[in-house]
DNA sequence: CCTTGCCTTGACGTCGGCGTCAAGGATTAC
DNA sequence: GTAATCCTTGACGCCGACGTCAAGGCAAGG
């Protein structure tokens, strides 16, 4: 199989597998005529790739994977290494969640606080001095 | 105050000054010599950049509450435009949380069902045929 | 034969938010 | 006076995973 059926049954493009195969992680056979040549098997290690890529993980966190996948083992993820970037993925994802939690907590305060200001402010404008229209954007104390 | 300290006590650097300004952020006004000249009220909209920049808001969402403040409001999120920014964040966070949770959870049951694996091929060995030390990396079945 | 469509390598562009260097002018400390 | 420190603009570098364009070779269908 030739580059442009690999992307397409991989579902990806060609440009990315050629990419793959500067990084040293998907090389490929040539024929005669100098075309990349796939077969089956580049087809598993692509999907793996494509698999841990679409979880998030860095190109060069999939190597083990493949490499794995490569030396023959029944999984991409059979092998020690692999499981070490599980791992190592599993710790960062718990700590990015943490973070984006904290930070949603945080705007969500800032939202909530900004709100009630605002809402003071037309209740102030509503009761003691009249109900003027407030002016929106533009100098107002100033 | 000139580029260096306002940068310092922000906690920035004068290069980031440079391209906020750039980007039409902040811009400065130029003393006789030509270099920058900034005052407290600068500062206070640097801070602003700088606390959302630390949320995780692209630079161009810090703009309404920059703007905001240079209209001569109380604080940066005292404008619509200003909470419109932090509910569309919001609201983004939680798209973001709720996936890298589904993330952890795909990933977290693939290493369980990696290490089951391991775990049962190492009793196989264990038991039936003989405690053969296992060839733990190379052609194996192959 | 000609067109269409696949393939090749090479190289520059993208995005965001700056870092880093270069060459030179201004200011300040001693 | 002079050296150290600040400032100026300009421009290239970085990171990751490719997109996109260019110029050309090879193949297959009508």
């Amino acid at each position: 199989m030739r580059i442009g059926e690999l992307a397409e049954r991989a579902g990806t493009t060609t440009r990315t597998l050629r990419y793959y195969e500067s990084r040293g992680l998907l090389p490929a056979r040539r024929g005669e005529n100098g075309y990349r040549t796939y077969d089956e098997h580049d087809l598993r290690l692509l999907r793996q790739i494509r698999t841990l890529q679409d979880f998030g993980f860095d190109l060069e966190e999939t190597r083990p994977f493949v490499e794995c996948l490569r030396a023959g083992h029944p999984e991409g993820d059979s092998c020690p290494a692999s499981l070490d970037v599980y791992r190592r993925k599993l710790g960062e994802l718990d700590g990015l969640i943490d973070e984006l939690r904290s930070v949603r907590a945080q705007v969500g305060e800032q939202l909530a606080r900004a709100e009630r200001a605002r809402d003071e402010l037309a209740a102030d404008a509503e009761v003691p001095g009249g109900p003027e229209p407030v002016c929106e954007l533009g100098g107002q104390t100033r």
